[in-house]
DNA sequence: ACCCGTGTTCGCTG
DNA sequence: TCAGCGAACACGGG
């Protein structure tokens, strides 16, 4: 479920279980080819040897730099597609379902990138030059590290037509915003996904900025609660927990709304992607 | 059997 | 020239 709250838990699970780790074997299925750069799998020896030595999160990417050699770096450069998942196990356990790439730690930790729809990337970048990777490099300041520039949002938007909804799952614009935050930032913002970005004015933008980002930690502090970050496990990530579903509005057509339970809860179609809100309280 | 899906990219169009 | 649209990717789950 990766949007950015799901991956900063990733993050923060990869930080705990492989920093100052070195990786033993490295190894993926055929199938992984589809997302693996290099796209021959044996091209993943390259990291045998190396030291985990730092785990970053740029809005749904994850930046993990390893050591390798005498001051020499490797980079992965990993995106959860939409069904992709870390997970971690004893080397000597069985494989999640739909592992596809796995990797091997000096304490008897393995690794496994999981990944049932192969829509994620899972990328070797000699030395670790993340900056050089114009996907990367393209993207906008991260909301929950950076904060949100409401002046950068507005200029950026002040020619927009897109629906509002559409318009913030730009990466370059808010990057980690997905579908489910970009439905949820806008209800507790009251503002109809609907609307023309340009006609947003700058205090409209001020209170997205603050219903996205209260809707992010809102998440996170979810995951954190339930256990869904792992945090409270020693080995399985918690795959088949059962969590309330955290969201006020997505997913929830046809409930009332959570507001003031006068309305129901709606659910539309905005380029090709479900937007639920409240035509009561979002104008 | 049928519809739906938390993401991104690519080719086409006006 | 480029914003915007729709298909495509792959494989379940309900």
């Amino acid at each position: 479920m990766p949007e950015l709250p799901e991956v900063e838990v990733a993050a923060r699970n990869l930080r705990r279980w492989a920093i100052g780790r070195r990786v033993r074997t490295v190894q993926a299925d055929a199938r992984a080819r589809r997302i693996l750069r290099p796209a021959a799998p044996r091209a993943l020896a390259a990291l045998a040897g190396a030291r985990f030595e730092d785990v970053r999160r740029r809005g749904k990417n994850l930046l993990v730099t390893l050591t390798k050699g005498r001051g020499g770096h490797i980079g992965i450069w990993s995106h959860l597609g939409m069904t992709g998942k870390w997970l971690r196990r004893r080397t000597r356990d069985a494989p999640p379902r739909f592992a596809r790439v796995r990797i091997d730690l000096d304490d008897g930790v393995t690794l496994h990138y999981a990944d049932m729809r192969l829509f994620g990337r899972f990328r070797l970048v000699p030395d670790a030059r993340f900056e050089s990777l114009a996907d990367i490099a393209a993207l906008g300041p991260d909301p929950l590290n950076d904060g949100i520039d409401v002046d950068r949002l507005k200029d950026r938007l002040a020619r927009t037509r897109l629906p509002i909804k559409v318009a913030i799952l730009d990466q370059t614009l808010l990057p980690g915003v997905g579908n489910i935050q970009a439905s949820e930032g806008l209800f507790r913002a009251g503002i109809d996904p609907r609307r023309a970005a340009k006609s947003l004015s700058r205090a409209e933008l001020a209170r997205l900025a603050r219903g996205l980002l209260d809707s992010i930690r809102y998440t996170l502090k979810t995951f954190k609660q339930s256990g869904a970050d792992g945090a409270g496990s020693d080995i399985e990530y918690v795959e088949e927990r059962r969590i309330a579903n955290p969201s006020l509005v997505y997913g929830r057509a046809g409930e009332p709304c959570p507001r003031h339970k006068r309305d129901t809860i709606v659910r539309i179609v905005q380029a090709q992607r479900a937007t639920f809100f409240c035509r009561k309280c979002q104008r």
